[in-house]
DNA sequence: CTACGATATGAAATCAATATCACATTGTTC
DNA sequence: GAACAATGTGATATTGATTTCATATCGTAG
């Protein structure tokens, strides 16, 4: 059934029922008349002939390298939580780590398929860059630090520095580190050099082939647990950059009876649900995932009021939980 | 810019333009005309002025309860691979748990926003009923099983029996539930079943005081083991509907210095990534979720392809993994 | 009493695409 | 060489909504 269709079926013009769902002028009468005709009916307008020609799609794009992961799902439950109460849906793109992906579903949003985007990227290469500054349409990027955009993100440096000092203050004297891939500005990069910044402080210096590079999984930094602790001399403390990467590390440790905290204290970053039932529980610093995920929502909501010149970047601290995996007397 | 400019600029007929993106009869001399102007120009059709003409959107509907949950973000993570591939976008609805929005999502749904859905349900009512016997798109429903309509579902019975045989026979006795609502048939109500069909066919009975409920939550699971251990006589082994409430469980058995599995054994449903590094690593049974989106995507690919008026229920096996929570001599 | 703004109305134009239709052109079969 | 199918073409109708526009009504200020 269609508006003309309606409009018959409920003794009005069609422009009448047009106004009905956009606040215009219309008196009591003909409201009823259509309320009255929406029940026997169930007549619901067309989104696509709206958007046609309002140019509004009530649709928000958001793009994410992976769904199977705490942190990521937390920010999208943070977007879905803000933006769903304003009548948007989600039209989610999963690009499974995939550039080709994350560059396709950005040209997929230049056209009129969404309102806005919300993008989780992971790295930046010049062909993001040019893309993204053709877009017509307000685009946040969460997670990441982009100048020139309107940014949600974390102080990764902060949180990596902060849980480095920790266990470099429980006299740990021979710091590892399993990091992420360092063209992720903000969980291989900033975050290495968070690290980095907390043992100069200390006056150590890091053994280069105690620096790993793991994918983002349990596996990955199993594997990169084993290398750390194939060599004569061993480490004393691991910062690992993510808590998959941690907790995959101390199942090395357990299976090679390494004892954490007395032989080697492990520190991560996020906070996982899980990280309080490991074996020994891991202290790790909590990132306002889901936050970063309703701010992400809130400024795209207000970009999309007005859309200004300036663009914010909001970065949101973090907190450092101890737990078991540092729990040593200075 | 919109198809006429676009035709005009290409020195073609708004046809061809048309034709180019339809696979209609087309000359190799106007495709080529076409492609050049598409790359001089960057333009791209409207997704929404083709929906009103052709009613096909592209789009699928995905209602879920919940984002941030292992098996739910593992579902979507196959669901989001077979219909991306074919061309395909998600639009996702996150209920948070509300059926009122789970029946407005169906509402919109309804509409011509979306070519298919997708349902992970969690229970069902009369009012989900009627409205998706009033659904005219194809519709999937995902980890319930509903008779009359196409699903995919698991052996949540066959799991929780398995896994409770397994503890039983290794010497239990007195064997405790924690559960989920029994409204939800699958985790709630047939992993119920199959915990009792397995105490009942080992011959002992379950004291009502023995069976708790449970939010799907670590913090639940660890309230309700609370309170089963505040009894004089204290189970000796503990069937739980999932593995977060399992998790929770645990972390409360250790504050107690209860030992798993020496003083009871512990089992859980869904293979969650973190199982085995649990300070006791926890014995589960494998739920094939990602496969499950896989399967309730192809299943929607081809209800789409030609609505057939058989319903089918694909249900899926699982497979009991194993480990130190229940790792005793029988 | 006129002028004016606020409210109300419906016909018709518009949005950006696809579907239909009538009509060429070419190739093949009898 | 006529008949007919397959391929190719562009003008125009159509899709289902919103927006514009011209116009009507009414209360009130000057």
């Amino acid at each position: 059934m269609n508006i003309s269709e309606f409009a018959r079926e409920a003794g009005v013009s069609v422009s009448a029922v047009s106004r009905y769902f956009n606040n215009g002028y219309l008196s009591e009468d003909k409201k009823q008349k259509i309320k009255e005709a929406l029940e026997r009916t169930g007549y619901t307008p067309s989104y696509s002939a709206r958007a046609v020609r309002s140019k509004v799609t009530k649709l928000i794009g958001v793009i994410l390298p992976k769904l199977s992961s705490e942190s990521i799902s937390r920010v999208t439950e943070g977007i879905s939580q803000v933006l769903g109460a304003e009548g948007f849906e989600l039209l989610l793109v999963n690009t499974a780590n995939d550039y080709n992906r994350e560059i396709s579903s950005l040209e997929l949003f230049r056209q009129n398929r969404v309102d806005g985007v919300i993008f989780l990227a992971s790295v930046f290469t010049d062909l993001h860059r040019s893309l993204l500054s053709k877009m017509r349409i307000p685009v946040i990027i969460v997670g990441q630090e982009l100048k020139g955009y309107n940014c949600v993100c974390h102080n990764d440096e902060g949180a990596a520095y902060s849980m480095t000092k920790l266990m470099l203050s429980k006299g740990a004297k021979r710091p590892a580190f399993i990091g992420a891939n360092p063209d992720d500005k903000a969980a291989g990069m900033d975050r290495r050099n968070g690290f980095d910044r907390a043992v100069k402080e200390a006056g150590l210096t890091v053994d280069p082939k105690f620096c790993e590079i793991a994918k983002f999984s349990m596996e990955s930094g199993y594997e990169k647990a084993k290398r750390l602790f194939s060599y004569k001399q061993k480490p004393d403390c691991v910062f690992c950059a993510t808590d998959n990467i941690a907790a995959g590390a101390m199942l090395y440790l357990r299976e090679q009876s390494i004892r954490v905290p007395e032989d080697v204290m492990i520190g991560g970053v996020g906070d996982s649900r899980f990280d309080k039932v490991l074996y020994v529980s891991l202290s790790s610093a909590h990132l306002h995932y889901k936050t970063a995920g309703i701010e992400g929502a809130k400024m795209l909501l207000s970009e999309m009021k007005n859309s200004s010149e300036v663009h914010r970047i909001l970065q949101l601290e973090y907190e450092i939980i101890e737990r078991g995996s540092t729990d040593r007397q200075p």
